[in-house]
DNA sequence: TAGGTCACG
DNA sequence: ACGTACGTGACCTAG
């Protein structure tokens, strides 16, 4: 009989921190069963067990715990999300025919190492899963350690028998308790001998073999004397740290293997509990039906998977346009190879076929595109999108993406491909014949086409049912298309000026380099924030104000309180910024000016959680402006030849947005008289008229103005701006106190966020906020924070999205030339031929004002400039 | 690969 | 006692 057995709390652990939280409708976690479940499942493939034991720990103090006081102290207990679900779990394994084995005053650990004892003696051959090295002392001939662990982020098994052991520490494996012994471990408050750490142990583990034997005869061994010293003063930690770290190997259990042995499952009542934590993926996985469940709520959806079919070739083209002849619709992913149309795989009639951009009737496939009568669905269309506009294609008609759909639903996910969606969603999709089918490996073009129709009916079904259709239709997908002739049209940019002023930064860089390290009196690099810190807060003795994770920070606004402590510390920060430019902005941008001239960034439309695109490759969105000398920048950013930009941006938009969505009648008001926001909230917060408001008083309305926008802390305030905590409390209520529908807006944004488990935008964007159920304090109130700021941030994405589609739409309509080119969250630059820049300009304003209907005006500046430089008012 | 830092809205 | 404003992407170092 072969035996597993299961270190429950660890690989529950592992589960649950691998496995993004989910939870049901009704929110009840289940993520860690999900794992856990997933983790068994592979566990039986590979081992093939005739019983199972899953261990756990109870809460109980163990018989350690009753020696040595401090032992696992202070660690901290399993947080809320994962302790709900551990009696879950119990039951799912019970109902799976596995016995569950727990014993008061004993861990998880015992009773693998009482069980494992057992299975040797009868001669079972005994398989230990856990995540937990300390397992590794078990090993010996028929029991094996399979570790859990991770290797380059991908979760991997790693096999331990005697002879992995061996070789891995060059020790038998009962030594390691004595490894262990003399070095300790912090986690688990085994103190090992206090300056003894891994090195040492390994090598006095290696050449005298044990504990014992080091201690039998200290004096004669051939060691350095301070380690001796050492050894002598630890003596009795190290073997109490022996004791701690020894596995019990008998605790008193079932010893016998028939009753490990794994009983029938009982598939009703599995089913059933299985459908109800809505763990249809498995249950699919194992072959159970909801439909023989007592309860079966989302029978219907859970139909067996279709069979598979077989990927077809050209052959099928004429299936294929017969087909469409009838459907007016064509569902299909295409193949790109270096921005071209290598081939389009298609699905229709239950068939998939992968049609190569070689075979006769191609064209006919991409003149579909440019076809209004026919509707097409695919995976992503934008790169499409880009392809053919590049073979002067213009796409038309309706189009369904399944990414954009599945973003729209979900944008906390980073993976919207077509395997993925289907797992999530749980859509029965039929395989490729020779294909995995799941998520994991890469599926083939035919392969997604077959996944196609069944994922984007499901999906836009559930955009629909969550009122995001008109989002999807009339904003995402026609942004596609705007963006995708963005990055193909690119910015021009003058390689020449850049390499010029990189050349002038180089020489700045290097003498003010040169000057730091005469000020410290050594050359170290200054780019090594580690190097950086050790001079600054060791060398020259200078005060550390702020710690990071591994150190103390060197930070701007760290440097910045320092300026006077030391000459280079000054220099330092000019060092960063002139380091900055060069490298990031200067040989960064360089690396990225296309043949034609012109920089060709990447819009994300997938990525952030809030709505906004995302720019890189290079990003755009960052190009300095704050600071003169990064702001010269801008004049390398041009217009071709004969043209010029038109740079339009929003005035204020997240307030506007905020004054809108709250109603607040004050800041309506405030915005409708058209004077400066910052100056009336600084008359408001400090009851002055407008007419005395300070200059710094102006500037700390306008950091409460954003700080409110942001979900806003008064300590955050305080650091910010630097006044008090006291003082930055006061500014805010006294801001809530005249904004009182703001007030009131923030916590109708939180309370129906906790509510529905989402917080939205005025255009019905969602995003999750699972934050707002967490148990830690600290993590809810960022959540919190988030029910706030992302309404405002999203809706103020979706407008300039809106303005985006209308621009560019209107663009063409009037047969202009003037093209989009760059957005930058509340700006976007047309490039227009000198003689449309009136018209362009106009276009601009009308239509991003008009996008949005809101209580108050939605105002934009627009300028025009040879350069982005002068071009930004 | 992760962390620190810094550029933008 | 902890950690502290929302959303991004790029570059550099260090393990």
């Amino acid at each position: 009989m072969r035996l597993l057995l299961l270190d429950g709390n660890s690989i529950v652990n592992r589960a649950f921190y691998g496995v993004k939280l989910l939870s049901t409708k009704d929110g009840r976690y289940t993520n860690a069963l999900f794992g856990f479940l997933n983790i068994l499942q592979k566990l039986r493939d590979d081992v093939q067990p005739d019983g199972i034991a899953a261990a756990f720990d109870l809460h109980a103090p163990t018989f350690r715990h009753q020696k040595y006081a401090e032992y696992k102290a202070g660690r901290k207990g399993m947080p809320e999300e994962l302790r709900e679900q551990m009696p879950v779990l119990k039951e799912l394994l019970t109902l799976l025919g596995i016995r569950v084995v727990e014993k008061e005053g004993y861990e998880a650990d015992d009773i693998l190492g009482t069980l494992s004892d057992a299975a040797k003696e009868q001669g079972a051959p005994c398989y230990i899963a856990t995540g937990d090295r300390d397992s590794l002392q078990l090993v010996r001939e028929g029991v094996t350690v399979l570790l859990a662990g991770t290797k380059m982020g991908r979760p991997e098994t790693t096999v331990f028998d005697v002879a992995a052991i061996r070789e891995k520490y060059g020790l038998e494996p009962d030594q390691l308790i004595d490894l262990k012994a003399l070095m300790g471990d912090a986690s688990d408050h085994i103190p090992g001998v206090p300056g003894v750490g891994e090195k040492t142990a390994l090598d006095l583990m290696h050449r005298f073999g044990s504990l014992d034997a080091i201690y039998r005869d200290l004096d004669a061994l051939d060691i350095r004397d301070t380690l001796r010293q050492k050894l002598r003063a630890g003596e009795e930690s190290a073997r109490l740290s022996r004791w701690l770290g020894t596995i019990c190997r008998d605790v008193p259990i079932e010893r016998g293997m028939e009753q490990y042995r794994l009983a029938p499952v009982q598939r009703e009542k599995l089913a059933a509990r299985m459908a109800d934590l809505e763990l249809f993926k498995l249950m699919e996985k194992w072959g159970l039906s909801a439909l023989n469940a007592e309860q079966a709520p989302a029978a219907a959806e859970e139909a067996a998977p279709p069979a598979p079919i077989a990927a077809e070739g050209e052959e099928a083209l004429p299936d294929l346009f017969a087909d469409m002849e009838k459907t007016r619709a064509l569902d299909g992913v295409a193949r790109l190879e270096e921005g071209k149309v290598a081939g389009f795989a298609a699905a229709f009639g239950g068939r998939a076929a992968d049609i190569p951009a070689s075979a006769p009737g191609f064209e006919r496939l991409l003149g579909c595109w440019e076809d209004p009568s026919v509707a097409k669905r695919t995976e992503d269309a934008k790169p499409l999108f880009s392809a053919l506009l590049k073979m002067g294609r213009t796409p038309q008609g309706t189009v369904m993406d399944t990414m954009l759909a599945g973003y729209l639903l979900n944008p906390l996910a980073s993976d919207y491909s077509l395997p993925r969606l289907a797992q999530e969603y749980a859509v029965a999709v039929p395989a490729m014949a020779g294909e995995g089918g799941e998520a994991e490996g890469p599926v083939s073009p035919a392969g997604r086409a077959a996944m196609l129709p069944a994922v984007a009916d499901r999906l836009a079904a559930e955009v629909e049912g969550q009122g995001m259709g008109r989002l999807l239709r009339e904003v995402e997908i026609p942004l596609a298309l705007v963006l995708a002739d963005m990055e193909n049209i690119g910015f021009e940019a003058d390689g020449a000026g850049i390499a010029e002023f990189g050349a002038v930064l180089e020489s700045r860089i290097d003498d003010i380099q040169r000057a730091i390290y005469e000020s410290v009196g050594y050359e170290f690099n200054l780019n090594s924030p580690k190097q950086l810190a050790k001079a600054l807060f060791e060398d020259l003795g200078l005060p550390a104000k702020k710690k990071t994770k591994s150190g103390y920070s060197t930070n701007a606004e760290v440097l910045e309180s320092l300026r006077d402590a030391h000459p280079a510390v000054s220099m330092l920060l000019d060092y960063r910024t002139l380091a900055k430019l060069k490298s990031t902005y200067c040989d960064g941008l360089l690396k990225v000016i296309g043949p034609d001239g012109r920089i060709h960034s990447s819009f994300n439309q997938a990525e952030t959680r809030t709505g906004r695109i995302s720019s890189a490759e290079p990003n755009l969105q960052n190009i300095p402006v704050r600071q003169e000398l990064g702001r010269e920048l801008r004049r390398f950013f041009r217009a071709r030849e004969g043209w010029v930009l038109c740079d339009a941006d929003y005035s204020q938009i997240e307030l506007r947005v905020l004054a809108h969505m709250a109603q607040d009648a004050v800041m309506i008001e405030a915005f409708n008289t058209g004077a400066d926001i910052h100056r009336i909230t600084a008359s408001q917060v400090f009851g002055v008229p407008e007419e005395m408001v300070t200059p710094l008083m102006r500037s700390r309305a306008k950091a409460v103005n954003f700080g409110i926008v942001y979900g806003i802390g008064a300590h955050s305030l305080s650091q910010d701006i630097g006044v008090s905590y006291g003082e930055a409390k006061q500014y805010i209520d006294s801001y809530l106190a005249h904004y009182g529908g703001v007030a009131r807006f923030m916590d109708r944004m939180i309370e129906t966020a906790k509510e529905c488990g989402y917080a939205q935008t005025l255009f019905g964007r969602r995003r999750p906020l699972p934050e707002l159920k967490a148990s830690n304090a600290v993590t809810r109130s960022f959540g919190e924070r988030v029910a706030r700021n992302m309404p405002i941030q999203g809706t103020a994405a979706d407008i300039i999205k809106i303005a985006m589609v209308r621009v560019h739409r209107r663009l063409r309509e009037e047969g202009l030339r003037s093209r989009l080119i760059l957005q930058v969250h509340d700006e976007l630059i047309v490039e227009a031929p000198e003689d449309e820049s009136a018209r362009a300009a106009r276009i601009l304003q009308e239509e991003m004002e008009a996008a949005a209907d809101l209580s108050v005006r939605l105002a934009v500046d627009v300028n025009v400039g040879r350069t982005w430089y002068d071009a930004k008012g």
